[in-house]
DNA sequence: CGGGATCCTACGGGATACTG
DNA sequence: CAGTATCCCGTAGGATCCCG
């Protein structure tokens, strides 16, 4: 089972000859769905640059509620995407950190971004011309 | 601006040194949480192997609803991922097919997608491990 | 400082019925 | 066939108050 050529724009792609095996597609999706929420990618991304407090995380995120943080960090920390390290002291330090699995994550993670920036201006583009149309 | 190594189980990676500015990963939340509702790649997927009518395509990806496959197909219309053709034959023929933005779409998707067909069982374990200590 | 517990709202998404 | 219209529910996520 070979690949096949696909012609588009922005040259040539080449695409798996049976890619879209439901299941595939369904793991792709709850993948997608695990990291697409609303603040999941921020955190890592943050934590990228090395562990964090919570306090910390929560001014560099940036509008993030301490409840929402929470929820997101106990998420990572189930997946094992990050780590968790309470530090029993007075007043209490708790220290946030990727995984190794965290980092390699960023790696796809970050070729979608590459792919969002590059692209951001075709689907404004696309979504102006569709909002005139069916105005 | 070079990049820096990280080192990781899986081996090494270069990841970008002022990689995890505020802005770009908005950017990157933001398209994820455009692909990351529970449809979109599921549709995309599809429709990666060809152009299909409306229930063609309901029975490929199996389980939506016609209101989400509509809700998901217009979407994805007005963000310039998929053409809708009407043939106004009587009965109707409608068919939608991935533009090349689409088809480019499905490069760094899929790639995520490796990464998470690989990592599913360390994610499983770890979660396991989680919910074991927190029982 | 780092949360937990609660309340509230918006929205994603399913089921069903109707239409050109 | 390919939708639109309605109703309904669960959950994501914000605001607020409290605690060790």
């Amino acid at each position: 089972m070979s690949d096949y050529a696909h012609e588009a724009q922005g040259g040539t792609f080449l695409l798996p000859r049976h890619p879209h095996r439901t299941e595939d597609c369904r793991a792709i999706s709850e993948i997608l769905q695990r990291v697409g929420d609303k603040w999941t990618v921020l955190v890592v991304g943050k934590l990228g640059d090395g562990p964090l407090r919570f306090n910390e995380l929560r001014s560099a995120v940036g509008g993030i509620s301490q409840k929402m943080l929470t929820t997101t960090l106990r998420g990572l920390e189930r997946d094992g995407f990050v780590t968790r390290t309470v530090f029993p002291t007075i007043p209490p330090r708790v220290d946030y950190e990727l995984t190794d699995l965290g980092y390699e994550l960023l790696v796809p993670v970050g070729a979608l971004g590459d792919w969002a920036r590059k692209n951001t201006e075709r689907v404004k583009a696309a979504r102006a011309r569709f909002d005139g149309l069916h105005a």
